[in-house]
DNA sequence: ATTAAGTGTTGGTCGTACCAACATACACAG
DNA sequence: CTGTGTATGTTGGTACGACCAACACTTAAT
């Protein structure tokens, strides 16, 4: 071995408290137990997927614009992410006739199907994910982060 | 105008109240605020920067490895940020001594300086993104995603 | 003397989130 | 009807944090 050194690992006193930094350091726990999940489950989808096929399923057919803004993906994401979705005939892409630049886009059975399964996978990670709360303490803390997130500003 | 289509731009309800979806938009949040910060207060810093002059300044000058364990920055991301902070001579590195490999870094008194200076920047930030809650809500906040995060495994 | 392990560096990848530009299609004002 | 403006889908970028593999080099352990 090479010079015990003593590496704590713990993290600067200047971050420890404050809420952006614990902010990311949970984002990072929590994207790592998705990023994981859609990996053994998910049969190489990510979440822009997931959240397409869950407006699609929510709010029924859309065009990609209005699926980018339900989403709040960027266009050019979302096309890039429905192509891959309808190269696993997960969804359905047909020329609006009645507006023949915009494609609306639907969601398959396949597609139903896939969505309620990574539902349970992803319900599995907020188990996980809230691990460390009480059952009380974890709706306080959805409370709370919802009402950051809802901020206008 | 091209068919209103009545975008209401809110979220699935699959998504809506899951801890790592609310997780994930307080995370956008925060790191919008941070980044504009950095932008217009940070010389082009961003927030590895950050870290590693806030581990430098608190435990004093330590090996690149050791930074990286200590700030749970990858090597190489240390070697390219620690690149970036010597060309502002903010940060020194000199060859240690005792081990020819390892690499000793110090911070700079103008490394200090700009250190303090992004504390107060960042601390201005913290106030913006808790801005929607209380105090006393801040404080659950901060406890309840504290525990979420000193999750070991 | 070998082997094992730590160190700094280079050069990648991935995922989320953006942005700019473009061709096409449509709506509306005149 | 014609022009102008705006919406749409797509391509091809960028940024940033996080990671990984491989390499040369140095030192420690056996």
């Amino acid at each position: 071995m090479l010079m015990p050194r003593h590496d704590t690992g713990r993290t600067p006193s200047r971050l420890e408290g404050r809420a952006t930094w614990l902010v990311s350091r949970a984002y990072l726990r929590s994207s790592g137990l998705l990023g994981a999940g859609f990996e053994t489950h998910g049969d190489g989808l990510r979440s822009y997927h997931y959240r397409l096929l869950a407006a699609l399923e929510e709010w029924g057919p859309a065009s990609q614009a209005e699926l980018g803004r339900k989403t709040a993906i960027d266009r050019s994401d979302v096309t890039a992410a429905l192509t891959e979705l309808e190269s696993r005939t997960l969804v359905e892409r047909s020329v609006d006739p009645e507006h023949k630049r915009r494609k609306i886009v639907t969601i398959t059975p396949a597609g139903v199907e896939r969505l309620l399964e990574l539902d349970k996978v992803i319900d599995g990670i907020q188990e996980e994910f809230l691990a460390p709360l009480t059952p009380a303490q974890r709706r306080q803390f959805i409370a709370l982060v919802s009402r950051l997130v809802d901020a206008q500003h």
